[in-house]
DNA sequence: CTACGGATCGTCT
DNA sequence: GACGATCCGTAGC
């Protein structure tokens, strides 16, 4: 399927959290495709939003975020793990869309070994489920890291793919992890689809 | 099922 | 010097 183009981007951030539900992650390594659906975002809104990295200002880690959309932002939390975003909105309008869940769908084997550092088919049940359901999960999978910041969406490395899935039931939720956020951490900006097992956190 | 603590370090104050 | 857009293992109900 064709690749997203930067128009599909170029739209704030909670609009794009849901038009991304249901495209297909891809990234590159050695030449093999290791991808996976997208099940659940979360929108980050800059200047508006107390919980994105954006709302003081551009800083060396952020400046990714100010930038045009269709990029990537990919961060480093808790000493250990990584975060990816995709860029929202125009250059100077800091939004984006953090990526927290795919449904696992090319690669499978490297995936599995990425995470659990043994094949696919000696996985439970569970640690199937478990491999890509939350965002430092599903970087690991991948492979994403540092090294991809600021790298452009519309490259032949990591990009996102348009598919051909139209029976998602998209719910709205308050963002996870961000209970510093004042009056923006009860902001329904986390969206997700209800059919899928591989989302991090549903609601009840 | 929920609750909590440890791991571990780049970034910002 | 403090802390975080997380994850995992353990403990208790």
């Amino acid at each position: 399927m064709e690749k997203l183009k930067r128009d599909f981007y170029e739209t704030d951030g909670v609009s794009l959290s849901q038009k991304l539900l249901g495209k297909r992650l891809v990234h590159i390594v050695d030449g093999e495709r290791l991808s996976g659906i997208i099940v659940e975002t979360e929108a980050y809104m800059g200047s508006l939003d107390k919980g994105a990295h954006s709302y003081r200002g551009k800083t060396e880690r952020n400046k990714v975020m100010f930038g045009p959309s269709g990029f990537a932002y990919v961060y480093f939390i808790y000493g250990l793990y990584y975060c990816f975003n995709v860029v929202a909105n125009k250059e100077d309008i800091p939004q984006a869309v953090l990526i927290r869940a795919i449904e696992p769908d090319e690669g499978l084997d490297s995936i599995s070994l990425n995470r659990y550092k043994k094949s696919y088919e000696s996985l439970t049940k569970k640690e199937k489920l478990n491999l890509t359901s939350g965002p430092s999960k599903l970087c690991t999978a991948l492979k994403i890291d540092k090294s991809l910041n600021g790298c452009d969406l519309l490259s032949d490395i990591l990009f996102i793919e348009n598919t051909n899935k139209n029976d998602i039931k998209i719910k709205s939720a308050k963002r996870i992890g961000i209970d510093y956020a004042e009056e923006a951490k009860d902001f329904l900006w986390r969206f997700y689809d209800e059919k899928s097992p591989y989302v991090s956190k549903k609601v009840k």
